[in-house]
RNA sequence: GUGAUUGUAGCUCAGCUGGUUAGAGCGCUGGUUUGUGGCACCAGAGGUCGCCGGUUCGAACCCGGUCUUUCACCCCA
């Protein structure tokens, strides 16, 4: 016989967390709909075509593959082998598994075109797959909980999703919490600003790093990817810079005056602040980082990412606007901007904070307890006229010692046990005990019902 | 993918420089209580020491491999 076991990066949710995963995906889901997203799903495994090269070259090692059903070797020839994994791996895969929900939202919008309403506002919850190593608040298997709306570049978009953010975090009662937001248009700027147009790519991938390994090293590794010395001198008086959101707005409009790009994005972010305000909404928790860069290849606009303070686990919440998702599967020019709830990390960010609430993971209300035959007759007969009455309750299966179906109760969470004995049944009654206070009365259905609701 | 790290009872962990029958707390089962859970007391069950191989008279302990955990890098929800 053997050990059962997991695979590396999986897990199972027992009771408990799934009450707790439910209130969290419950509430997410509620405040999407609130904003008018519809839900759809989309296959776990899609065309391997469909989904390498949408995630660099790291991203394509990331994906899990499928092996082909039936003899998945027969078209590999001796020396395949010879020719590396990439060539191998179209011989025995033709699958994989879905690595985020964005991209496969792109596959359907471009397949369901003609059928969609633009703006098209969905949304999504479904696990996703990463073949990563797995570490605190990383796992192979997670999900994501995506909101995107094609067909507008309304910046009204952008506004909501900053509103529904809030509004997730503050139902989930998270308070100490940032939004960060940036543009990438901001960022193109400034790689034109200091002189090295174009190369804003990596740019953002050193520049990513600041708060994890400062100033200095970002400098040494901007140097190793090929930006000149004075380039990288220029940049000094941003990074330097700690000012408000008013100080920096005017601070990038004068550094990135040579920039048309960096300028629209500054007026971008200044709208959608903008917009905020005609809402009537302030801009708590909303942090305008200038050096907030998320690798993906596809933002062209707004960046968001979500972080939680004081905890150890990494963004909750991420997203921005890709002008041309879906041009890629044929489709150029329909401009989107989507973000995504981690629920695991959200769920470990609750956990770490001691924010669930001390529910009771057992949504059961009453459990019909009994000493004998006549007390199981008697409860059986109750059962449909509370669970008729909207209460849920349960009968302990077997006939076995009170103690054992108190305890059991106990045990599960049960706030009330009703103790059907001899004397309940010539009376009529059922003898109902509160297991918090310990008190017991003897009521009668109408009062039991009364007593519950 | 690179470099570390972890694994002993259901859970959290002890276990000395390798040396008889591997321990504790909690939990579990039964009892003290045949109309009552939590508390207390008593008794009991439960372990191929992650797995495979090696060194040794002898391995939970040393060595190699593998899986798993955690962490850093990379990247990311």
């Amino acid at each position: 016989m053997q050990k059962p076991s997991l695979p590396k990066g999986t897990r199972d949710f027992g009771p408990l967390q799934m009450a707790r995963r439910t209130f969290i995906l419950d509430t997410i889901k509620e405040t999407f709909q609130l904003f008018g997203y519809q839900q759809i799903e989309t296959p776990a495994m899609e065309n391997l075509s469909t989904l390498t090269g949408k995630y660099g070259d790291e991203g394509d090692q990331l994906l899990f593959k499928i092996l082909n059903s039936g003899d998945f070797a027969k078209d590999v020839k001796a020396e395949d082998l010879g020719n590396g994994p990439a060539a191998l791996l179209n011989k025995v895969s033709e699958k994989g598994l879905r690595y985020d929900l964005t991209v496969p939202f792109a596959r359907y919008v471009v397949m369901n075109r003609n059928e969609l309403t633009f703006p098209f506002k969905r949304y999504q919850i479904q696990p996703v797959w990463r073949a990563d190593r797995p570490q605190k608040g990383r796992y192979r298997e997670f999900y994501q909980c995506d909101a995107d709306v094609v067909g507008t570049d309304s910046l009204v978009c952008e506004a909501e999703i900053i509103l529904m953010i809030r509004r997730v975090f503050a139902k989930l009662s998270l308070q100490d919490y940032n939004i960060k937001i940036n543009n990438r248009k901001i960022l193109t700027g400034i790689a034109e600003a200091i002189g090295e147009a174009g190369k804003e790519g990596p740019l953002c991938v050193a520049i990513d790093k600041l708060d994890k390994i400062g100033w200095e090293k970002v400098k040494e590794e901007l140097a190793q990817r090929g930006f000149e010395a004075s380039s990288v001198a220029k940049l000094a008086p941003l990074v330097a810079l700690e000012s408000d959101l008013a100080g920096k707005l005017e601070f990038l409009k004068d550094f990135l005056k040579s920039s048309d790009t960096g300028l629209k994005g500054v007026e971008e972010l200044e709208e959608v602040f903008g917009i905020l305000e005609k809402m009537g909404q302030d801009l708590a928790h909303v942090d305008f980082d200038i050096m907030l860069a998320r690798g993906l290849s596809y933002y062209t606009g707004a960046i968001f990412e979500v972080k939680v303070n004081h905890v150890s686990i990494g963004s909750v919440s991420g997203g921005g606007r890709y002008d041309n998702l879906t041009g890629v599967f044929g489709l150029p020019g329909v401009s989107g901007v989507g973000f995504s709830f981690g629920v695991d990390r959200l769920y470990d960010v609750l956990d770490e904070l001691g924010l669930f609430p001390a529910e009771s993971h057992s949504s059961t209300r009453l459990l019909l307890a009994y000493f004998d035959q006549a007390g199981f007759d008697y409860a059986l007969g109750l059962l449909n006229e509370f669970r008729n009455a909207g209460i849920k309750t349960e009968i302990y299966p077997n006939p076995v010692k009170i103690q054992k179906q108190f305890d059991f109760a106990n045990k599960k969470g049960v706030p009330f046990v009703g103790v059907c004995g001899s004397e309940e049944i010539s009376t009529g009654t059922v003898s109902v005990k509160n297991m918090a206070t310990g008190e017991q009365d003897k009521m009668t259905l109408p009062e039991v019902l009364a007593a519950l609701a």
